[in-house]
DNA sequence: TTAGATGCAAATAGTTTGCATTTGT
DNA sequence: ACAAATGCAAACTATTTGCATCTAA
């Protein structure tokens, strides 16, 4: 079973069908969706799980640290990104909004410097860097 | 003139009422509001600036980096947080969604690394921690 | 002077809720 | 057995868009 079905049982909660159905896009996606592939992936994968379920899914999920919502494109549309071992790192371009994740260890020093001095029990955490990708670079110098 | 003006000017962006109200207002509260917040300071601040504007001014200081929407409560309710400097990191507790701010600096290294690697120019970061709060723990202890 | 930005209000997306029914433990 | 979770569809909220007008450079 799944690190993060474990966490869900563990934290009292009912493996459903739509959970588990939930997770499992989830992580065949690559663990970088918008709410809207979900939704859509999700009723392929099984039309009778409705839309509210998911998001009661994706919210419980936030609260367990198993995905974290993220901005893309605009001010809506969320993308829900997997934090396996609780935790991501990627690059956006802020330009075209495309992603390239990365791995990273870094912060493993400062995550219990935290822990200790703000009395928290850390259960994961995001790195996002921004920037203008090589691509979009050159077309901004293009129509300057 | 602050920094954030600057940038604007720069890449070639008119400074007008509304954005200048806008980034002063998201100044004044601490570089930490939900867009329902600050619609309706910006809406006190000057009521004849339309909520569109003030949307549209969030969406060019996303891409400029000078703001990034995070998510706060739920799947809805973008928090707009400022990036002085280009960036900015917090602990979010993921039961009260109380937020901590602290400040770091460990992070030049591994943005130039990665500017190296992927050809990309950065313009800022953000580092978010979840997190149990000491509050939050207690109380789960007791439910349980 | 004039391209770019604005304000308005209507349109659109995206998310949440209430409740009867089903399901995991 | 029974509390918890679901599915549905309607209600809501938040954001975006089109267009005539205004304004910073």
């Amino acid at each position: 079973m799944s690190n993060a079905l474990q966490r869900l049982r563990d934290a009292g909660y009912k493996l459903t069908g739509a959970r588990t159905t939930v997770l499992r896009v989830l992580e065949d996606s690559g663990g970088h969706v918008t709410s809207a592939e979900l939704l859509e992936r999700v009723s392929t994968a099984d039309a009778n799980i409705g839309r509210a379920s998911v998001f009661r899914a994706l919210d419980l999920f936030t609260r367990l640290a198993i995905v974290r919502p993220t901005y893309g494109e605009g001010s809506a549309a969320p993308i829900y990104v997997l934090l396996p071992g609780g935790h991501h790192h990627h690059i956006v371009c802020t330009v075209c909004h495309r992603v390239i994740e990365f791995d990273d260890c870094r912060l493993g020093e400062l995550n219990r410097e935290l822990e200790a001095r703000y009395q928290m029990q850390m259960t994961g955490h995001l790195l996002e860097f921004y920037g203008v990708c090589a691509a979009c670079a050159r077309n901004v110098a293009q129509e300057a």
